[in-house]
DNA sequence: GCCGTTTTCGGCCCGACTGTTTTCAGTCG
């Protein structure tokens, strides 16, 4: 069994803080950190690369990082990293993930201390024997202790569908403050990230005091990590750490570029920034001489929008959903940035739930609902009776059900379009839960995996490739399975399915539940490369969930996807003709 | 260690806050 993405990215992760704490060339560890980052976001395999001979065309990875990329492939080993860790303690890195903890303090307990894990460093923090350290005191002593309770709370990255909407929550409480002239959430959240690190909140107004007081004395917050003049941290009960900045209104432009992120995307803007003459800030763009040094007496410019900011380094306005450094500046210079779909695009809803199986409102409700959100047509997809527990249909009373919907469809009339479709599980053996003579008499047909999710690459992709190849089947839900932070995604050979996808013209969902965001916005982008055709779907189980659709189209934006990729962008008359086009195939 | 519509060598972002400091280092984003 070969390494996957994940583990090689943590390997150059470990590297990177490893050689920080031996003090090696600043430039020489981020690089390693880069690159680590980059892999772990990666959508296809490295193996993939390494047979291609392409590795080197990942940013960030150049010859030495590609050729101990292709020795971990090979040998599932790394000769540079047994040779690191001999001389600097592996768990090291955990202690360095400490909030307060770098890589200086690191080496200073480990070296005086032998401290080499976040235990050991606990124990002696409680003997107060950090206090005595160069640079130490009570304080800092304290601080440690405090960092690490904190990392056994909030153990990780938040699934941005907690994270926003607690981040939406404290922004609207500050807003509601006389002394905010204006407000946004920026960082990941803003950028769509399917999981969330910190909050970073950003307000304009003259007189900051108000409104960090306000902040920190809020009543989701559990403590203050920090308060200043201009900035302000505090962590919420539910484990989520949250930054405060606050500007004036002159420089709303460049502060919330800056706060946007992300930190790849900013480092390339302030290279061409620099290009141009000029360095850039949260603050404003600063005259600079030729080897970089600020001029004092030249006038700076300020930006009251990001519009400007980009404006006045020649590119037009790049969406946050693509500010990762993937490609975008590049297509900006050219031009060529996609028109993102957007929320007000989507005319249908292809994938939803009723009480027929584990919904929790009727046929009628739904498409009321539905209407009600500007919806012109949605198909009612209930399960198949494999998933027992979601009391799936039977065909007696699948076709029970499609009396209900024509009658539903009737009396909503020119209102909304009510469709009669399933979602068909992909079970465990491959075949369908409908045989082919249900599935031909329904107007749509999704079709999904939700169990045996762990099998063997060889058995999920036959389960996969087996619906995508069956005529009847329409579009392919949640195709990973991923449901985050609980279920890793499915292993599958994602160039295959891609492949698959394009030959047979089967749709690929983008499920909007903020869980799934499935499929993820790197395959989406490579399939809209690729001419396969999506849908940005509800999945709703309940009407409230109708309004995650927002979320899905979040991802589909971090995923470069136009409207025309997204087939239930489509006026109904060519969604219905795409559908039937579809069953005529091989009939 | 990576990278290149001026570079295959010489760059590689920079300010806020904290705690320990009497002027600054470390951490963070």
């Amino acid at each position: 069994m070969g390494l996957t993405n994940k583990q090689i990215a943590t390997i150059f992760l470990n590297i990177a803080d490893l050689l920080e704490i031996q003090g090696e060339n600043k430039f020489k560890f981020l690089a390693y950190r880069r690159a680590g980052e980059v892999i772990m976001d990666l959508s296809r395999d490295l193996r993939a690369y390494a047979d291609d001979g392409t590795l080197e065309d990942i940013p960030g990875v150049g010859k030495a990082i590609a050729e101990k990329t292709r020795e971990l492939l090979e040998t599932g080993r790394l000769a540079f990293y047994e040779r690191l860790i001999e001389q600097v303690p592996e768990t090291l890195v955990e202690v360095m993930r400490i909030n307060g903890v770098g890589p200086k303090k690191a080496k200073l307990f480990w070296e005086q201390l032998q401290i080499v894990d976040v235990e050991s460093l606990e124990q002696a923090a409680r003997a107060g024997k950090l206090r005595d350290l160069t640079g130490m005191g009570v304080k800092s002593e304290q601080k440690i202790l405090e960092g690490i309770a904190a990392l056994s709370r909030q153990g990780g990255r938040m699934p941005i569908g907690k994270a926003r909407p607690a981040a939406e929550r404290m922004l609207a409480l500050l807003m509601s403050l006389p002394q905010a002239q204006r407000g946004a959430i920026a960082g990941s959240i803003r950028r769509g990230k399917i999981t969330i690190g910190d909050v970073d909140l950003l307000i304009a107004s003259d007189e900051p005091e108000p409104l960090m007081n306000a902040f920190v004395r809020a009543p989701e917050v559990e403590r203050v990590l920090g308060q200043g003049p201009t900035k302000s941290s505090v962590e919420l009960a539910i484990g989520l750490q949250m930054d405060l900045r606050v500007v004036p209104l002159a420089q709303w432009g460049t502060a919330l570029q800056y706060f946007t992120g992300s930190k790849d995307h900013n480092v390339k803007l302030r290279q061409i920034a620099l290009d141009k003459g000029y360095s850039l800030n949260e603050f404003a763009f600063s005259p600079v001489d030729a080897q970089g040094n600020l001029l004092p007496d030249a006038p700076k410019v300020t930006c009251a929008t990001e519009e400007e900011v980009y404006a006045f380094l020649g590119l037009p306005y790049i969406p946050p959903e693509l500010r990762e450094d993937a490609g975008e500046i590049e297509a900006a210079k050219q031009n060529v940035l996609p028109r993102l779909v957007v929320l007000d695009d989507l005319r249908g809803d292809l994938h939803m739930h009723t009480t027929w199986s584990d919904g929790t409102r009727s046929i009628r409700q739904m498409a009321e609902e539905a209407h009600q959100r500007g919806r012109q047509y949605i198909v009612i997809t209930d399960h198949s009776p494999y998933v027992a527990v979601a009391n799936g249909l039977a065909v007696e009373r699948l076709w029970q059900q499609r009396e209900e919907i024509r009658q539903v469809a009737a009396e909503m009339g020119d209102k909304i379009r009510v469709l009669h479709g399933a979602e068909v599980d992909i079970r465990a053996d491959g075949t369908l839960d409908y045989p082919d003579e249900v599935l031909s008499q329904l107007d749509f047909v999704v079709a999904s995996l939700h169990v045996s999710l762990s099998q063997s690459r060889d058995q999920i992709m036959h389960r996969l490739l087996n619906a995508m190849r069956n005529p009847h089947v329409d579009l392919i839900g949640h195709p990973s399975g991923r449901y985050v932070p609980d279920r890793e995604p499915i292993d599958a050979d994602w160039d295959e399915v891609l492949r698959v996808a394009r030959q047979t013209g089967v749709a690929l969902e983008i499920n909007a539940n903020p869980r799934r965001l499935d499929l993820d916005a790197q395959y989406a982008r490579r399939a809209a490369q690729m001419g396969i055709l999506l849908a940005i779907d509800s999945d709703a189980h309940d009407p409230h969930m109708m309004d995650l659709l927002d979320y899905g189209i979040v991802n589909a934006r971090r995923g470069w996807v136009e409207a025309r990729h997204v087939i239930n962008t489509w006026p109904y008359e060519q969604f219905w003709a795409w559908v039937q086009a579809r069953g005529q195939q091989g009939l």
